[in-house]
Parts: C-alpha cells; sequence; structure tokens
RNA sequence: GCGGGAGUAGCUCAGUGGUAGAGCAUCAGCUUCCCAAGCUGAGGGUCGCGGGUUCGACCCCCGUCUCCCGCUCCA
C-alpha cells in the first residue's frame, strides 16, 4: 500500500467511525472546513489535555488564558498583520506563477524611465559635446511619449490601488502588455485580492460599523493580556502564558485534508523572558516540545526539526517540529523566538508602556518572547497517521485497529455481555456504572463477541471487558487488549485501577523530565 | 487560483437513453457463541447540485459545488 492509498484509507476511516466530518456536508460540504464527529471530539479534548497539563499544570510558572477571538482591529495593525497580508495577487495561466499585481505594475513603470534614460543615452552618443540633456526630455517625440505613458499609467494605479474592485488594476497590466517573465505570455488571471483574515461588522451598521477580525492567531490575545497576567498572577520571569483555541485564515489553498483548514485551533504558550536569554530559551523548550511529542511513542525517527532560515519579521530564531505523515514530513508545531517586536509594536500602538520591572537588576525592559505553538488539528492527524494500521491476523484474517495511545483514545473501555441473557447485561451495567465517572465507556450486546472486538479495534478502545457466566459465580470478567488481542481474567474491583494506569497522564509525564 | 481525475445507500463499488442494484454496514427477531462470515425480516438513494438536449437523462452537453493528485501559496 502506497502511501497515498494509506492517507485515502486514513481519510475514510475518519469519516465511517465517527471521527472526522466535512462541514455542511448535505449542502455539498464547505471548501477545507472539517467537523470533528463523536469520537474525534473525544481525542481531541484528550489531545488538548495532555498539552495543557504539561504546561500549565506541570510548569509552576505557566498560567492559562482564554482570550475572546474578537480583538480590537488596532492590534492586527501592530502586529503587522494588516499590511503584511492584503495584495493584489494575479496568476499567470502559462507559468502558474502568482506575482503581486501592484509590484508588476510598479515594475512597468519603474522600468519605462529605464527606457528614457537609454533614449537620452543614444541621443547623447548621436550629438557628443553640444547635447542638452534637459532640454532633449522636455522636446523629444519619443520621450514625450514613453513619459506621457507611464504618467498616465501612473496616475490610473494610484486611483486603481484605492478602488473598491480590482479589475482596473488588470486592465492596466493588459494595456501596458506586461508579460510573465518566465513563460512571456500575457495570459493574466483576474486580479484577487489576498486577504487572511476574515473580517465581519461589529455593532449595528447605524451607529457606524466597525471593522473586527476573526483573529489568525492567538497569540496576540496572550501579549495583549500581558500586564494583566503578569500583575494579577504576581508573575516573575521568566514566566509562560498557555492558551487553546480558535484561529481563522482565509488560505487561497487549504488542502489535505485537516492538515491546513481555514478555521483550525492552536495551542500556544508564550514564554516571557530576559532579553538576552531567548536563545537559551529557545533551545530548552525546543527540547522539551519535542520530548512531548516522542513521550507518545509514535517512534523518535518520525520527527525532525526544520529551522528556518528565512525568519518572519518578528522572529530572529524560529524552528519546525516535523512529523512523518503519510504526505511527507510537515509542520506540526512551531518553536519561534519572537523578540520584544509584540510587546514593543503594542506599545507603540496603544501607547501603554508594556514593560517589567526586573527586581533582580532594578531594571525595566520590555519581556522577550519565545513561542511554542501547535495546531491542534495536525496533531490530531498525526495521532491517527502514527494509529491506523492494518493487520494481518492468523488464518487469513486481517483486521484494522488505532493503535492510539491509552491516554488519548476517544474510549476507554467497552462494556460487553457474553450473551444478551442470563443477567449478564445487568451485571456489564454496574461495571459501566462504576467506569462512567472517570473515564469515557461504551457498551455493546450486539452481534458476536469477535465482531464487537473488531469495531472498538476500529476506534481504538484498549480494553474491551466481558461479562460471562463465570464473573456471576466469581467476580471476575476477560479484558482483552487491544494492540495484543491477548485475554485476561481480572475481578471486577480490580478494574478501576487497571484503567487509571493505563490512561493516566502520570506515566507520559513522568517521562518528559520537566 | 491553474491543470488532471473523481462524485450512485453509512462504506466499497456495479449499472443501462426507457421507473435504481450487490456485498458489507444499520435496525428488529431468532441463535448464545471469547476474535468480524449462522437464520428470518426491515429501513435507507429525487444517482453531488442547477440548467440544457430528448417523448423520456444516473447515462449526452453546459455550468456549479465538493474531494483527491500536481503546480502555486503558507507567520
Amino acid at each position: 500500500m502506497t502511501q497515498e492509498e494509506l492517507f485515502k484509507k486514513l481519510v475514510a476511516h475518519c469519516k465511517e467511525y465517527g471521527f472526522v466530518f466535512p462541514s455542511s456536508e448535505i449542502y455539498d460540504g464547505l471548501a477545507a472546513v472539517y467537523d470533528y464527529g463523536q469520537n474525534g471530539v473525544e481525542l481531541k479534548n484528550n489531545i488538548k489535555r495532555y498539552w495543557w497539563d504539561s504546561m500549565v499544570r506541570l510548569h509552576e510558572n505557566i498560567v492559562g488564558l482564554d482570550a475572546a477571538i474578537f480583538m480590537h482591529p488596532r492590534i492586527w495593525e501592530a502586529s503587522g498583520h494588516l499590511s503584511a497580508f492584503n495584495d493584489p495577487l494575479i496568476d499567470n495561466k502559462d507559468s502558474k506563477k502568482r506575482y503581486r499585481a501592484d509590484v508588476l505594475i510598479e515594475d512597468w513603470i519603474a522600468k519605462q524611465d529605464d527606457k528614457i534614460q537609454k533614449e537620452i543615452d543614444k541621443a547623447k552618443k548621436r550629438f557628443g559635446e553640444t547635447f542638452d540633456e534637459t532640454k532633449y526630455r522636455q522636446t523629444s517625440p519619443r520621450v514625450l511619449e514613453i513619459a506621457a505613458k507611464r504618467d498616465e499609467i501612473h496616475t490610473r494605479f494610484a486611483a486603481e490601488m484605492n478602488a473598491s474592485n480590482l479589475e482596473g488594476l488588470r486592465q492596466i497590466i493588459v494595456d501596458c502588455e506586461i508579460v510573465c517573465p518566465i513563460s512571456g505570455t500575457r495570459n493574466w488571471t483576474e486580479v484577487r485580492q489576498f486577504n487572511l483574515m476574515f473580517s465581519t461588522q461589529i455593532g449595528s451598521l447605524a451607529e457606524g460599523a466597525n471593522t473586527v477580525y476573526l483573529r489568525p492567531e492567538t497569540a496576540q490575545g496572550i501579549f495583549v493580556n500581558f500586564l494583566n497576567v503578569q500583575k494579577t498572577g504576581r508573575m516573575k520571569l521568566p514566566f509562560g502564558i498557555a492558551q487553546i483555541g480558535k484561529a481563522f485564515r482565509n488560505e487561497i489553498v487549504a488542502r489535505q485534508f485537516i492538515f491546513r483548514m481555514r478555521e483550525f485551533e492552536q495551542m500556544e504558550m508564550q514564554f516571557f523572558v530576559r532579553p538576552g536569554e531567548e536563545m537559551k530559551w529557545w533551545n530548552a523548550w525546543k527540547q522539551t516540545r519535542m520530548a512531548w511529542h516522542r513521550a507518545l511513542g509514535f517512534g523518535d525517527e518520525n520527527y525532525r526539526f526544520h529551522d528556518h532560515e528565512k525568519l518572519a519579521h518578528y522572529a530572529n530564531a524560529a524552528t519546525d517540529i516535523e512529523y512523518n505523515f503519510p504526505f511527507g514530513f510537515k509542520e506540526v508545531e512551531g518553536i519561534h523566538s519572537r523578540t520584544d517586536f509584540d510587546l514593543s509594536s503594542h506599545q507603540k500602538f496603544s501607547g501603554k508602556k508594556l514593560q517589567y520591572f526586573d527586581p533582580e537588576t532594578g531594571e525595566s525592559y520590555v519581556p522577550y518572547v519565545v513561542e511554542t505553538s501547535i495546531g491542534v488539528d495536525r496533531m490530531f492527524l498525526q495521532v491517527m497517521s502514527a494509529a491506523y494500521c492494518e493487520e494481518a491476523l492468523e488464518g487469513g484474517d486481517s483486521r484494522v485497529v488505532l493503535r492510539i495511545p491509552a491516554t488519548l483514545a476517544p474510549i476507554k473501555v467497552a462494556v460487553m455481555p457474553l450473551v444478551k441473557k442470563d443477567g449478564l447485561p445487568e451485571v456489564a451495567q454496574q461495571i459501566m456504572d462504576d467506569l462512567k465517572f472517570d473515564y469515557n465507556v461504551t457498551y455493546d450486546e450486539k452481534d458476536s463477541i469477535g465482531k464487537r472486538y473488531r469495531r472498538q479495534d476500529a476506534v481504538g478502545t484498549p480494553f474491551c471487558v466481558t461479562i460471562d457466566h463465570q464473573t456471576l459465580e466469581d467476580q471476575t470478567v476477560t479484558v482483552r487488549h487491544r494492540d495484543t488481542m491477548a485475554q485476561e481474567r481480572v475481578a471486577i474491583n480490580a478494574l478501576h485501577a487497571m484503567v487509571e494506569e493505563a490512561v493516566s497522564f502520570r506515566k507520559l509525564f513522568k517521562t518528559l523530565d520537566l
């Protein structure tokens, strides 16, 4: 089976077993938006808990936050999102290259000056000493023609950049006969505005609508609350603020299932440090985060760092943790040293001092920030990719099993009476009632026991508990293990401890060495 | 966004210009079984959506939506 086939099967499995559904499916779906089903939401919640507890509970100097999705629009000016992601784009259909329409036109305008200069150089050669450049500029029909056209385009360009529709920009590109540098053709698409951020209106139109944006990252909610948390929590540097929440990006191309969605969820932790200590902490968090991933046991060889060579405007060091997905090594988490860019920028735009008084040095300064940012949905896909397994069994049988770590498994225990009579369902119900307060458990009495085991394998349930006639005599049950398919006899009153041992985060956390 | 492929039951897929099929799955009953395959019955699809051609379209044509692959993009 190729990796591509594996991925297709995984996507189908996610739908068939209630992990992930296409959004609005009965209305033909909505591109790059997905819903999590009854098993998906459990897995997703468990992933979030694994992250949250490892960050907030296990670090005394990290606290949580839940900021609103809507924020003051000026925040996106300060963060750079408004200016950096608002470009008119055009594609050449032959080379399939994408350009900024405004840059194409600006380049063309600049080229006209080159053309004029060439005319002047030519004339200079012809007339020698007697050449009067100023006069030539004002009189040469050729130069005047080029200049006039240039100025006309320049004026049109300025007007069109402020126009509400982009057709005018395209018309300039057509009129100027601008060609694609790669293909050399003028086979252009429409000009489209690339807006990274979704926008909407807050307040009624009557009282003067204000444009607000759906946040494209959760980080800014942490930065603007830096002082609130630092002061009310009496936090001392270095300390961190962690947040889990939705973010929205209007990607031009969003694909590969839940890997790149327009609405997605991030788990971010911004760690505030003394200026100059950021590289130390950046390296420390790289190791800590990698250990968190590897603790799940999906194989160390399936992870790698990818250091960024081209850094974003706010960063002085950046790396990704990449996982070996069926479609290749792809980013799951980013660890960025964001310098003091964000806090300084908010200080400037808001006019409020965002500084920390360091009692040790007696100085006030804007802290530096090291960010760890992981996509919940990518993590979900990572777990599913790693867990999905088609297994050949003795006797020519096969099974599909999700080897999800027990800690993350959506259902921890399936309770099933061997037969649905003789009081066995009643005992099963008692066991359910005992476990359900602590674990997500399910009940199944339909079909043969083997069939029921396979159903649980397909959703990754680590334990199946079977009640039989012997149970009525000695209060023991059969526990069937997902990965080994091995069975053992366990006393009913030992079940809770057995499950706890397997699904508790405790063991996992102890390996993290925080 | 461009190019290529696909869309029929929950899943995997047949199908023909003349009123929609199979296997699995689901549900009810029987069977009482420790690794999916026993028996009986039932439910479920305006064939992605819209338009056109035709006496008649799941089938032919156009548009559109969604998914997959490649390119492109990616804070």
